[in-house]
RNA sequence: GGGCGUAUGUCGGAAUCGGUAGACGAGACGGUCUCAAAAACCGUUAGUAGUAAUACUGUGUGAGUUCAAGUCUCACUACGCCCACCA
């Protein structure tokens, strides 16, 4: 069995090169001055009980094709790999087993680092490190201490999540859709003390700093649509009572229109106009009504517009002194804008299905912009050039924009108006009601209110026990541990007690990749010289449902950092690209109830990582999502093995093959192009068309091969390096330069003509490169199937492309 | 309701600047090898008509701009994702 002897033997290749990966430290990198630094970055995983997912498999590969790309082009690259531990589902584990959740992610990731060593990533493992090692999540909570050093960090009551059923916190998306995920039981509403980081003061910063970024348009507008800036004026409201309140509003033209006012029954104005409520009982049953209903009540069922006038108090339009009445409205939420509106139900729907519900008056003071019982559009007047305003006094007949700009000048004047910004975007609850996150170093006591941990004194760590319950009132399980809760004051040395909330997973990956650039330091989380050496993460990949939360806390994160003179750049992300989702063979997401999960190592098994590796970078465009398919798997198997046989076929030359040198060289240039611009996909394809051409060949240069060897390498590192051995063609590839192309070869000598007559392709010419545009002209008109089209009918014009066609129009 | 994106053979998908639509892969069909099968190799493969050359039709639908539209503009439909009573 001579051919036994020469198969393509993945498994033997891959494990072979792997271990001399290994026992080298090939991709160890140190941050050495003298060379280029580019520092590519994949978003570390969340090291699951379930193991590697090809989706991970998907951008790692990807990730790893560009590091090893560009190590070939001589950068110093950072390709760094660790775990975000910290999270639910070890913490779940932990409960029902009754074992420290440490013990399951040490599990976890030892599974996960096999895995992905088996796969050939590139890996620098030196600096490697989990969110959950102490040496870690010591600086987590630093960090913290200087959000809360520099007045950033604030405890406020605010509602969560809660369930009663299982008595827990829950958070936003596990109680999606109103339920308990774990038992259904409605969620309701439960006010608790939390940490708050005061991320509302970088709203524009967030926005401005956008543009020393490289993120993908997408992105970018992710990032702007979750701040959700909107300008607009704040207008102070007189009471009948004498006291005032504020209302926001983006529609300052329609404030003669003004029939009735609404407030959350969540925010804080209702509460101080209580003593002057006329009809308390019912005021009070409203508020405990909304605390009953979850969020996802208050914005999905938007149909009823519910609510309680709020009688013995009424307000003044500040522009014509008319009194209006005050509703509680729960459409209106306490900490967006100042939680109160003003409502003009002629010109907006809540506002006219609230008026409708509770027959309330409607003064229409727009022209073309009323409000009809069905077709109703929400701005159609700011679209009307012709729109004009009404029953607006003095305002009478100027146009919208015209009106929005002098009404608010008028009320500025008065000095009871302000133009503001608004953003959607929130502080960020820093609390979790949890065991298995970082302790939030935060000390009570009695006396000196809270403390901040002594520095010295990080990191505070988790305690070693064996439940992991939370408690029946919702704190978390730390709670209960009172050795751990009781300690002393760092301010007065007297009893106290330790805060027993965690960080949220956030929290951790919000600066990891800041670490990478120097993950052994003991005396800071990073060193200034470090930061500066690598600069930025210049390539950073992750999912979609990462580009508006992550990214934003981690520039958040980044941007605080900054100001306070610790990281020498206000964004440390360059470029971000999203990839889409790998998913099953029936187009559904992967999942175990459905039965349609892949697992690589299976794969690997029977096809090979090389295999595997280059099937999930043909499988599709990388931004978008793709389904699995084992055909596909097994055409990049065959091209692997094709590859592999095409070694028989080396003659010793060192020099391209005449037949193929133009091709290569177009080959070059296409996969060198195509990695960088994320079309890993073209790039194997183009590596196809190559090899289908070399194959025709009766022999193949030894230059021929080690090209092209080397083109597939940063793709199928394994059997690539192999064959590079086996045949002696020349170092390493791991050592060597990425080949070049020569512009001067690019170009055959001649090209195909295409003759089009009215725009139809009526004939195909072979000419010569040089060909002018005139004989081009010429030679078109000499196509017989041309002439047949062309004769007895007038030429019009003829447009010719140089290099590619002529187009003849004829009358 | 708002924002973003997508729509191309049987399937996954190509098509840089508006210039040969369907690259490459899969599948299917036919063949070579074989006692046979698998593997491998060779060929065909958008539709319709034709032995063929070739012609007509064709990139979700309808219009438009252009010598030329998958690509640009407008309207519409379907699907996907994110946000969502944000004043």
């Amino acid at each position: 069995m001579e051919r036994e002897e020469n198969m393509y033997n993945f498994s033997k290749i891959e494990k072979k090169w792997q271990k001399y990966w290994e026992d080298n430290s090939s991709f160890k990198v140190e941050n050495d001055k003298s060379k280029k630094p580019y520092y590519i970055l994949v978003e570390f995983p969340y090291p699951s009980g379930s193991g590697l997912h090809v989706g991970h498999v998907r951008s790692y590969t990807a990730q790893d094709a560009i590091a090893r790309l560009k190590r070939m082009q001589g950068y110093n690259v950072l390709y760094p790999m660790g775990w975000d531990a910290f999270g639910a589902p070890a913490e779940q584990y932990a409960i029902k087993n009754h074992i420290h959740p440490s013990e399951a992610v040490k599990e976890n990731i030892k599974t996960f680092k096999g895995q992905m060593k088996s796969l050939g990533f590139s890996f620098d493992w030196s600096r490697e490190f989990s969110t959950t090692d102490p040496e870690y999540y010591k600086w987590t909570q630093w960090q913290f201490l200087q959000f809360y050093k520099h007045g950033m960090a604030y405890k406020d009551t605010i509602p969560v999540n809660w369930c009663p059923n299982c008595k827990t916190v829950l958070s936003n998306e596990d109680a999606a859709g109103g339920v308990c995920e774990r038992c259904g039981e409605t969620v309701v509403q439960k006010e608790k003390s939390q940490w708050m980081l005061k991320m509302s003061d970088y709203a524009e910063d967030l926005l401005k700093g956008l543009d020393d970024t490289n993120f993908a348009d997408k992105v970018k507008l992710g990032q702007i649509n979750w701040i959700g800036k909107s300008t607009g004026v704040e207008v102070d409201i007189d009471l009948s009572t004498g006291s005032k309140f504020s209302i926001f509003t983006t529609c300052i033209e329609t404030i003669y229109g003004i029939t009735f006012f609404v407030i959350a029954p969540d925010g804080k104005l209702i509460k101080e106009l209580m003593p002057n409520v006329e009809n308390k009982e019912e005021v009070l049953e409203y508020i405990e009504e909304t605390k009953k209903k979850s969020n996802m009540d208050r914005t999905e069922l938007n149909k009823g517009k519910t609510g309680v006038e709020v009688k013995g108090i009424k307000a003044i339009n500040p522009v014509n002194g008319k009194e209006v009445p005050i509703f509680l409205g729960d459409f209106v939420l306490g900490d967006y804008g100042t939680g109160a509106v003003m409502a003009v139900p002629a010109h907006d729907e809540r506002d006219y299905e609230y008026a409708k519900a509770h027959n309330l008056e409607v003064i229409e003071v727009i022209t073309g912009g009323d409000l009809k019982e069905k077709a109703y559009e929400k701005y159609d007047y700011l679209e009307n050039p012709d729109a004009r305003l009404i029953n607006s006094e003095e305002f009478n007949g100027k146009s919208v924009m015209d009106a929005k700009k002098s009404i608010t000048d008028m009320l500025v004047k008065k000095g009871i108006a302000r133009v503001v910004n608004n953003y959607k975007m929130r502080d960020w609850i820093f609390s979790r009601q949890r065991f298995w996150g970082e302790p939030i170093p935060m000390i009570y006591c009695d006396k000196c209110g809270w403390q901040p941990m002594d520095e010295k004194d990080l990191p505070l760590l988790l305690p070693n026990v064996a439940e992991y319950e939370p408690t029946d009132n919702g704190e978390s399980p730390l709670a209960k541990i009172t050795e751990w809760v009781n300690t002393t004051c760092p301010k007065c040395g007297g009893k106290a007690k330790r805060e027993t909330d965690t960080m949220p997973n956030w929290a951790g990956s919000s600066w990891y990749f800041l670490r990478f650039m120097d993950p052994h330091n003991e005396k800071e989380f990073a060193s200034m010289d470090a930061m500066k050496y690598w600069n930025k993460v210049d390539w950073y990949n992750g999912g979609m449902e990462h580009t508006a939360r992550h990214l934003l806390y981690a520039r958040f994160w980044v941007q605080f950092l900054y100001n306070i003179g610790l990281v020498p750049n206000k964004e440390m992300i360059w470029t971000r690209i999203s990839h889409g989702m790998i998913l099953g063979e029936n187009g559904e997401k992967m999942s175990k109830s459905k039965g349609n999960v892949v697992n690589p190592d299976d794969i690997i098994k029977e096809y090979g990582a090389d295999a595997l590796r280059t099937y999930e970078m043909f499988i599709g465009d990388y931004e978008k999502d793709a389904s699995w398919s084992e055909n596909g798997l097994k055409g990049c198997f065959k091209f692997l093995d094709r590859v592999y046989r095409l070694g028989e076929k080396l003659n010793g030359k060192d020099e391209y093959s005449k037949e193929t040198e133009i091709l290569i060289n177009q080959t070059i240039k296409k996969v060198t192009d195509d990695l960088l611009n994320i079309k890993y996909n073209t790039a194997v394809s183009a590596l196809m068309i190559l090899l289908n051409e070399l194959e025709k060949l009766d022999s193949v240069s030894n230059k021929d091969y080690r090209t092209y060897l080397h083109l597939l390498n940063p793709i199928a590192p394994h059997i690539t390096e192999e064959l590079n051995e086996k045949y002696n063609l020349g170092d390493m590839f791991i050592n060597s330069s990425f080949p070049t192309y020569d512009s001067n070869k690019l170009e055959n000598n001649t090209y195909t003509m295409v003759v089009q007559v009215n725009g139809k392709v009526r004939g195909k010419m072979e000419v010569d490169s040089n060909t002018s545009e005139d004989d081009m002209k010429s030679l078109a008109l000499t196509i017989d199937n041309v002439k047949f089209y062309t004769d007895n009918k007038e030429i019009v014009k003829v447009i010719v492309i140089p290099k590619k066609l002529v187009n003849i129009v004829v009358k």
